[in-house]
DNA sequence: GTGAAAGCGCTAACAG
DNA sequence: CTGTTAGCGCTTTCAC
């Protein structure tokens, strides 16, 4: 819990500080104070000499004690599952961005999809008093969010918490999900099988949308769910499970990109070719699916957009105050691209 | 420089403190300190005492108030170009990885390929007093590198400083854009072109690597440069510029993988193929390259490794006492997937 | 405008 | 083993 308590020998003779500052510019260490943060009100001659010593000496005022005084650090935990996922280095640079304009700092941590981890990095960075911490796809019980929300300002990315202590920020998982069977009804896909994103609530809600959509659209004899998870490795998984059905699904919804390359992979080395034999979806709409030769039809879900709002909403309760709770829902849209086609045989696909 | 001042209210009423903790446990304040950390040499009794006041007074120490006293943070301060470049992400990844293993915080930051935003962003982390710096593939001037590394420990990535006041760890990209090279010839090729990387350091490296090799497998003639970046849209750019000439180069070397990955766009779209018409190395060896859907060959360069070894370099420092400087490099190496060929036409290739 | 004094919450000697 | 005493470097009243 708490960090090694070795610290073998002083890094060097001491850093100056703002006493340091005073002594030498020949002022009181308030005036230097005031100087340091953009001064209001003080003489030009002062503030000169203030100036000078800082260069002089090499100074820079210490944030951690400043930090003590007021209160606050101006950092932002954020906490993602990781970073191997397109969509959270996305959302990430959002973060980043947006904190640098609001001149916050990122404390940054994974949580491995681990909710032991999760757990104990959120407790870290309220120790660390962070200002305002968010928690993306978390996977740790909610409780720990709601009280964490009652003691800094929490946003929530894609899950939408059922307490009013944080703000949350989500994509239409649902909506999503039925753009995507939707998209390969209207194709005249009727064997669309799903293959699961694993345990977490974003997936968790895009497999309750696609069962929605399915029914809606007449196709509840249709469904098809295989398991997986939100990597290469799930939707390959997914895929060979997929595979050894009778007769093959002609659509496959894979709950996000990661999960639909693999299963693309994975259907062409079996010899299907995508979209001839089998069309694909994926979900997050990321630089992956982007690229020209992956070209995957896939759900758009703006994660960098995601993740400025995020900060906006930390900054709207730590600088404006605000302390009524939002709740964004972000309508998905769907991006079509090369994956997705026709089946190529309609009368076989009615058996 | 400084954050905005403002600071409508208060969360909450002010959170619970070690002194709280002490009254509610019937004990003083040290008390208190030492079980919080793992407490030696304290009595059972007032050691449940205690935890049982911090449980029910919800108490979480204030680590930046014991970071003010101890003079060490036990944080460390990335920096990075972007997130965009999956490089970055698996250097990010190994850096948290080793950084929670080791009770370090990672504070954050991208510097957007802008030297002023770099240099912002370094004095920011030295200013919250981060107890060492990791600055991967910086753009900023070396004397910030060679200041910051008077200051605390600093591990430079991928670009070796010609000073002493920090460590650093980079890949050998002489040695790697020789690989790429020697590889092409050995499959006969001889127009082997360049598409380069823009003006970062590695970069330019890559390049000199590249001129190099080319002479000494007697390819001077061959020699071949097309501007680019190392982004897409760069390599886009690079092979547009290639395509204008004759003859075409039979292989292509990009100075990484996005680039690459924008080069094969490029080429493809003008009706060529990879491999046979023309073949193409990539750098990096990102997840993008062994993506089947892309399976470019490329020069490895092992980035989760590089961002775990870096924490270590820095714990050494932090932790252990170490002062001499350490310079590793790393030898590269060439993983061969699809996207190389021995040239279509021998004789053409002759001229 | 400027300076002096009183902490922020915690740790680290050093006495009891 | 436990309590007392000083600060860490800075901001912030509040007098001058």
């Amino acid at each position: 819990m708490s960090p090694r308590g070795k610290a073998p020998k002083a890094p060097s003779q001491s850093e100056p500080t703002i006493h340091d500052v005073a002594r030498r510019a020949q002022v009181s260490k308030s005036l230097v104070s005031m100087v340091i943060r953009g001064g209001e009100g003080v003489s030009k001659q002062s503030q000169a000499a203030v100036l000078q010593a800082v260069k002089e000496l090499n100074y820079r005022p210490n944030i951690i004690a400043r930090s003590l005084v007021q209160r606050r650090t101006r950092m932002i935990g954020v906490l993602l599952p990781d970073l191997r996922n397109p969509f959270f280095s996305e959302v990430i640079s959002g973060v980043q961005g947006r904190a640098r304009e609001l001149a916050f700092r990122i404390l940054f941590k994974t949580g491995e999809r681990q909710p032991e981890l999760e757990e104990q990095a959120i407790q870290n960075l309220l120790e660390l008093r962070v200002d305002g911490l968010i928690l993306a796809a978390p996977r740790v019980e909610e409780q720990i969010i709601i009280d964490a929300g009652r003691w800094t300002p929490v946003v929530v990315l894609n899950y939408q918490i059922s307490d009013d202590s944080s703000d949350s920020l989500s994509n239409d998982n649902i909506a999503g999900a039925a753009l995507a069977v939707e998209h390969c009804a209207n194709l005249g896909h009727r064997r669309i099988a799903l293959i699961e994103g694993g345990s977490g609530r974003a997936a968790q809600t895009r497999r309750e949308g696609y069962l929605r959509a399915m029914r809606r659209f007449g196709l509840a004899d249709y469904i098809q769910t295989a398991e997986g998870a939100h990597t290469e490795e799930g939707g390959q998984r997914g895929a060979r499970e997929l595979l050894r059905t009778t007769p093959l699904p002609t659509a496959i919804f894979a709950s996000n990109d990661l999960c639909a390359i693999g299963a693309m992979d994975c259907l062409e080395e079996a010899g299907l070719k995508v979209p001839e034999d089998i069309s694909l979806v994926g979900y997050d709409n990321t630089t992956l699916a982007a690229l020209r030769h992956i070209s995957l039809t896939s759900v758009n879900q703006p994660g960098s957009e995601m993740g400025r709002t995020a900060v906006d909403r930390l900054s709207e309760r730590i600088d404006n105050g605000r302390t009524k709770p939002l709740h964004d829902v972000l309508p998905p849209s769907l991006v079509v691209r090369s994956t997705t086609a026709s089946p190529r045989d309609e009368s076989r696909d009615s058996e």
